[in-house]
DNA sequence: TATTATAATAGACAGATGTCTATTTGGCAA
DNA sequence: TTGCCAAATAGACATCTGTCTATTATAATA
């Protein structure tokens, strides 16, 4: 036979080399500045050669870029589900909303970590552009203003969203995701 | 004589090493992406040892946030001389942001540069922070909601400006800087 | 002018980086 | 089992980093 499962333990072990030094990184990042961190440190303690390493990715920003745009494909697929299932407008959004702010009380895909000041301003951009546009604020927005205008509110909004974000999580997320969402779907609504 | 100019030559000489060492670093900015800068280059551009550039600096992080802790020192500098000369309220709130925005153009203190995408985002919201704090804004934020709703609506609108500067830097300043804080100020007005 | 203090330079050093080539390991097929 | 192939490892290399120590150059003083 061949085939389907050809490569299968062999895209495993690929899998895990990857996924041993994603989850290295995220926890140097929880304890030193990104810019502090090592390849080699990084390796010793994945216990991964540092060869390895450079096999996988060019640098460790490259490193950081792939787990950025894994956790932006995971955040489309989780909008997805959960927009199918979901009666239409305001009560939908916050609840998608809040759908996301729950995972990062969970730590799902590292998202405290990326979404913390620790994190890149480009990712977070991406994360509730993400969020916004598999939302109705587009259509909230088709009303008003030139198209300009219309730019410069939802480039805002986004920018918005990610100081809420960023200051909830750093004040040990004591609010509830729930009144995050809704909180954020206020200001947000205010502005369009 | 000794006293009031004692040193002034030598401090002369090391400013003139800080900032060679400063416009280099802003310059290569423009060129390529931050994390691809070495110290080595840098000194070969200014025509500095690179033993002078660790007398001066821990590393060359070190040296980004020495050239922003100035700028902002400058900021303050510029709104205050500004907001002694003008009538309160929202013409004079204009007014001030208009002028920061124009050094943009002016590319006074190597704004667009730290601005941009290319910038740190802790600057960048200093940056805002110190533009509303001079302002109006604090007063504006002063009638509604709880303390945490009142935080959250102020770095929603700190970050939010962030995203319509770095947009207009991008797009290569096409509106007009009074363009830019009328739209600004019409928009942190309504999440107030 | 000669002296002194300090900024700038020069060079050495260990450690990390990124790029190699060569070798070993382990899953899959004949 | 045997052989094949891709992933992982090992190690060499030039380069950059950050930290030294020693030396040179240049202000301000005596």
């Amino acid at each position: 036979m061949e085939g389907q499962n050809q490569n299968l333990n062999l895209n495993r072990k690929i899998q895990y080399t990857r996924m041993v030094l994603s989850d290295g990184l995220i926890e140097l990042m929880k304890a030193k500045p990104f810019e502090k961190i090592t390849v080699k440190e990084l390796c010793e303690r994945a216990n991964v050669n540092r060869s390895t390493f450079y096999t996988h990715y060019e640098d460790i920003y490259a490193l950081l870029r792939s787990i950025e745009e894994e956790t932006l494909a995971w955040e489309r697929g989780e909008m997805e589900t959960l927009l199918g299932k979901w009666e239409e407008g305001k009560r939908a959004t916050i609840r998608s909303l809040e759908r996301l702010f729950e995972c990062f009380v969970e730590n799902r895909k590292y998202l405290q970590v990326l979404m913390s000041e620790k994190g890149s301003i480009s990712f977070q951009k991406k994360f509730f552009f993400v969020a916004y546009q598999m939302n109705d604020f587009p259509a909230a927005q088709s009303r008003a203003a030139p198209p300009f205008e219309k730019e410069m509110r939802f480039l805002f909004v986004v920018n918005g969203g990610v100081g809420i974000v960023q200051h909830w999580l750093k004040t040990g997320m004591k609010e509830s995701p729930r009144a995050i969402a809704e909180i954020l779907y206020d200001i947000a609504l205010s502005v369009f």
